[in-house]
DNA sequence: AAATCGGGGAG
DNA sequence: CTCCCAGATTT
């Protein structure tokens, strides 16, 4: 059965499938436009399973769009803690804000002007317009073009920009204009639980429309070129405590890698001795250095290999440092190694302290 | 078009 | 290990 040919019967099926079948999500249970913005941004390139306490933690530190508007932004930052991809959370409070002052509180309900919003792409335009407002719009993400190449035995390679444009035409092709939220969170759905990268065709209620099934190519689909290589970076990290018990960080720069956030001093790796490393980086005398924690840190496009250390002082913060009770470091927000360091450090003070 | 931007789960 | 996840932004 040609999908092209059986729209209202592909329509049907899937819809119907995922009215049956669908997860209990917690933005499922709500109406809220807002409510429904905040999980498009978390569910951007992340789980729903890692997503959903960050999304009820969010929302109820922040239940509307005039709350988050005027948070100050390190606190969003720190609801934001260990989740990755910082910059989704300074943009979706930059574009709340932009609701709120340039749209009346209201989210624009059209493509044009909701793309405007800052952190609002093609994908979360039409999640918001379709899922929020019933609007019949595209809503493009991974899950859809691996489903869709299947369906379509769609051969064009994913990873470039462009092909996306031919998922989306499709899409405007094929959607429900009557309810454009369950085609669209259907296909999604499909794509995460059946249509997955090792797919369970026997399971799918639509296979009987998938081309890519009948000729038993599902496998070879969608077809994506995408290889990166892959640098590692040593680093050095000293958490420096001074005899008044508070220890030493920095706040990053405001533009790239885990921007804004709060580190302890470090370096890439220097071979020098450590304690010369400490005095020729940041101009300062520490004793009693002892390692602390090795580990590696994978990002996306880099890995750091890290060697962190404890060290005393008794000198005042170098030029952009400052000094901090453990209480303050805590509320910090922090990247996920910082966190492991600081964890470890506490827990050796802790032992320290206890012998 | 390609690079950048996190972190974790699954195979 | 590799892949990839309800992608957006910058270069």
């Amino acid at each position: 059965m040609r999908l092209i040919e059986h729209k209202k019967e592909f329509r049907k099926a899937l819809i119907e499938w995922y009215l049956r079948e669908k997860r209990d999500l917690p933005w499922r249970r709500t109406s809220d436009p807002y409510s429904i913005w905040v999980s498009e941004v978390m569910l951007q390139q992340t789980r729903v399973d890692t997503v959903i306490p960050y999304y009820e933690r969010f929302l109820s530190k922040f239940p509307t769009l005039a709350d988050l508007a005027k948070a100050p932004e390190e606190e969003v930052l720190k609801m934001w803690e260990g989740l990755g991809y910082y910059s989704r959370g300074r943009n979706l409070q930059a574009g709340v804000r932009e609701v709120v002052e340039l749209y009346g509180s209201e989210i624009p309900q059209n493509r044009q002007e909701i793309s405007k919003l800052k952190g609002v792409g093609p994908y979360t335009a039409g999640a918001v317009l379709s899922i929020a407002f019933g609007v019949p719009e595209h809503a493009v993400d991974g899950n859809v073009m691996r489903v869709m190449s299947r369906l379509l035995l769609i051969e064009e390679d994913i990873a470039i920009p462009k092909t996306k444009k031919i998922f989306e035409s499709v899409i405007m092709e094929l959607i429900d204009k009557k309810d454009p939220s369950s085609f669209n969170q259907g296909l999604m759905e499909l794509g995460a639980t059946i249509c997955t990268p090792n797919p369970k065709c026997l399971l799918c209620p639509v296979r009987d429309f998938c081309e890519a099934f009948h000729e038993g190519r599902q496998h070879e689909l969608p077809v994506k070129s995408k290889k990166t290589k892959m640098k590692t970076v040593p680093m050095q990290v000293f958490a420096i405590r001074n005899l008044q018990g508070k220890w030493l960080m920095k706040q990053r720069p405001e533009k790239g890698l885990l921007a804004n956030m709060w580190d302890f001093p470090m370096i890439e790796n220097d071979m020098n001795d450590v304690e010369d490393v400490v005095r020729i980086h940041f101009g300062m005398n520490v004793e009693h250095q002892k390692p602390l924690i090795d580990f590696k840190h994978i990002f996306s496009h880099l890995t750091w290999d890290m060697t962190s250390y404890v060290a005393l002082t008794d000198e005042d913060a170098p030029e952009g440092y400052m000094f901090f009770s453990p209480e303050e470091v805590d509320g910090l927000p922090k990247a996920v190694p910082m966190q492991k360091i600081w964890t470890e450090a506490k827990r050796k003070e802790e032992k320290n302290s206890s012998e």
